[in-house]
DNA sequence: TCAACAGTTTAGAATGATTCTAGGGATGAA
DNA sequence: TTCATCCCTAGAATCATTCTAAACTGTTGA
């Protein structure tokens, strides 16, 4: 029941997700947290949100945009894939899985975790502990 | 006999290298290709080899360097890892072999292709084909 | 209710890696 | 040696992202 709160009360599910993460409820982290995380799983760039909210009507700066991306990462709530050198995209799945990466449209799309699988891996290094193993599947026609 | 050219003629080598590849070979190429391809396989940047070349008496512009990678990556003797947005590592490793990511010193550290696997590997989206699997391990203290 | 502080937002400047421009220089086929 | 072609480079330009500093807002507890 934190999924997709369609109930009366339009705000409260993203509000509630909001101070989850510790992450004070302002208009404009409402707005973009409705745009990211009711609906589907998404990759978005900070241009890509920027334009969304501007179509919605809402008025936020890109400075915000970048803010609440990297805000909404460090909190749990999403993730940064880097496929592209200059580009960042930001993923509202924070699951299991990895990325198919569409050279010629330059988008992402997600491999479920259990449709791939990474063994034999070495050990990290002496002293460090592995984040995370990203796996990117480059395509295109 | 291409690989370490320690002859008499310090030059033909990287000189046959770049020939092969189908580009002149200049001073500044054959400068940068003998930094780059003599001794160990390198992960390095445009900045880092602009100070190499310094280091070494070699006065090449930072155009230059970026030119010279991007056609040595293209004739294939390199490759482009992306690992952090806003920097690009080249690779003077062309073979199949997949990467440490060391997150809190930028380095990169080669997983050689036989110790690790990737299976199961979901098939490309329709009329695509796969480019390239890179494998990203990130870790850190 | 509301003062007051901490947390936020933002316009605009600043950064930093990379790319572009255009003019002078080097290379190599003939 | 010639000459067309390919290269190199300083410096300007891009572009995504970050920073600054000042104005604004959410929260809290008196
Ligand atoms: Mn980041
Ligand atoms: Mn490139
Ligand atoms: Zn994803
Ligand atoms: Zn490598």
């Amino acid at each position: 029941m934190t999924e997709n709160p369609s109930h009366n009360r339009p705000y409260s599910g993203v509000i509630a997700r909001l101070k989850g993460a510790g992450l004070r409820p302002t208009r404009q982290r409402i707005a973009l947290a409705k745009l990211l995380f009711e609906g589907e799983n998404r990759h978005v760039t900070a241009e890509d949100l920027h334009g969304e909210a501007r179509a919605a009507g809402v008025s936020v700066s890109l400075a915000t945009i970048y803010n609440s991306l990297h805000q909404f990462t460090d909190a749990g709530l999403m993730r940064e894939v880097v496929v592209e050198a200059g580009r960042s995209y930001f993923d509202t799945n924070t699951g299991d899985h990895h990325h198919f990466f569409h050279e010629d449209t330059g988008s992402l799309e997600d491999i479920p975790g259990d449709q791939i699988n990474v063994s034999e891996l070495p050990a990290a290094p002496a002293g460090k502990s592995v984040q995370r193993v990203d796996v990117i599947v480059r395509v295109s026609a």
